[in-house]
DNA sequence: ACCTGAACACCGTTCAAGT
DNA sequence: ACCTGAACACCGTTCAAGT
């Protein structure tokens, strides 16, 4: 009668309800008996498909990973940056779980690779030397991860938000210790048109634009077809 | 006969055990009870001292925080900004367990707060606009804390397990598919002389120089002593 | 005031057993 | 091949009780 030919069970399947599970209730939600009973299974029955948590966790980071747009390699190394740290932000907002996992290097899975392969050989085919070309994407992935691992763990997301949490940790803490803390947050934070965006994208082009100094100074080895 | 008049318990004691017990096992290894044994209490006694383990965690980083050595705030900003980083950089090598949680925002406290005056103040009083000098920190911030981040949480730590690692990554993911990757390493990380943190000071000097434009473009509100 | 003991509702993981 | 059930050695936290 209950003969079920097909396992009702996959690695992909359990990715996919551990990845909803962390976003709508957070990492610590993340329980193999919790994950279980959401696909109507024993806990126990996970250990089928990953030898462990940790493993389950690394599956579930490269699948955010394949989710970030990686642009079209032969677009000028600028432009290749700014898309895709847009994308980075844009993927990492929705999975903030991620953000600060993916930052702190768990081993690199095959979307990882890619993605830095890509990066690199856009740097390399734009002439920076092999050096720089690795300055380069340590400086660009240090900033784009570095900004969203503190971005989503800021307790709030409206600009409004920002303001009122601004105001509660400097009352918190004796104003008058703190007069240049408060003159940001009142002339920076509270000023209508202020979007922490603002930060990433002045973190961003100045990078860029310090990077650019670099550009084809060469000892190119691979061919750039 | 056993009639301790003193407490054997304090919050300051409770703090210091925790931090050998984190920098010696790691993260995981800290639990309630391994901790009281470890200060020859049951794991309970320290919800007197502590509401939760949320708490305890908080007074540790905040902690950790007041080790890290800040300047004197008259020196130029860019001397300032390089001497803090590297102090940041030097304790969290100490406090790997620490660089993820700092980044990613617990609340601030005292010795968080006071830091980032200290910073704020220098960029205001070198005649950085508010707004230019809450970018500054920021930009700052972010890569020096992110910088860290992936520093500690990198698997091996000495130039050579470097190369060990940087090859089996490779070996691991088909190497044709990742000709980049593989000059990198032969290329960069396996030449002697290689030091992690050459990327750091690349960084950090990229940024110091793309920040002097901004510079002295005042709207300075506040006396400078 | 400061700590203990027992209890509650959980964990990750192993392993024999079921189908 | 794929999943279950019971068991082991843990968790954080609460709360009455001890001194």
């Amino acid at each position: 009668m209950k003969k079920d030919i097909q396992p009702n069970l996959s690695r992909e399947k359990i990715v996919n309800e551990a990845i909803s599970l962390v976003n709508e209730r957070g990492m610590p939600a993340l329980s193999m008996r919790m994950l279980g009973a959401r696909l109507s299974v024993e806990g126990m029955a996970l250990y089928y498909h990953f030898p462990n948590k940790q493993a389950l966790i690394e599956a579930m980071l490269d699948r955010v990973h394949a989710e970030i747009s990686i642009p079209e390699a032969d677009i000028a190394w600028q432009d290749f940056v700014r898309q895709r740290s847009a994308s980075v932000i844009e993927v990492l907002r929705h999975h903030p779980w991620a953000a600060t996992l993916m930052e702190s290097g768990v081993r690199p899975g095959e979307y990882t690779m890619q993605d830095r392969e890509r990066l690199l050989g856009v740097f390399r085919r734009a002439g920076f030397s092999v050096s720089n070309a690795v300055h380069a994407i340590t400086i660009v992935d240090v900033f784009t991860y570095g900004f969203v691992a503190q971005l989503v763990n800021l307790s709030f997301s409206t600009k409004e938000d920002a303001a009122v949490v601004g105001q509660d940790v400097i009352a918190m803490f004796a104003p008058d210790k703190y007069p240049y803390m408060r003159e940001m947050v009142s002339e920076h934070m509270l000023k209508r048109g202020y979007d922490v965006m603002d930060e990433f994208v002045f973190g961003l082009e100045l990078i860029i634009t310090g990077l650019e100094r670099f550009e084809g100074e060469s000892n190119n080895k691979i061919e750039t077809h």
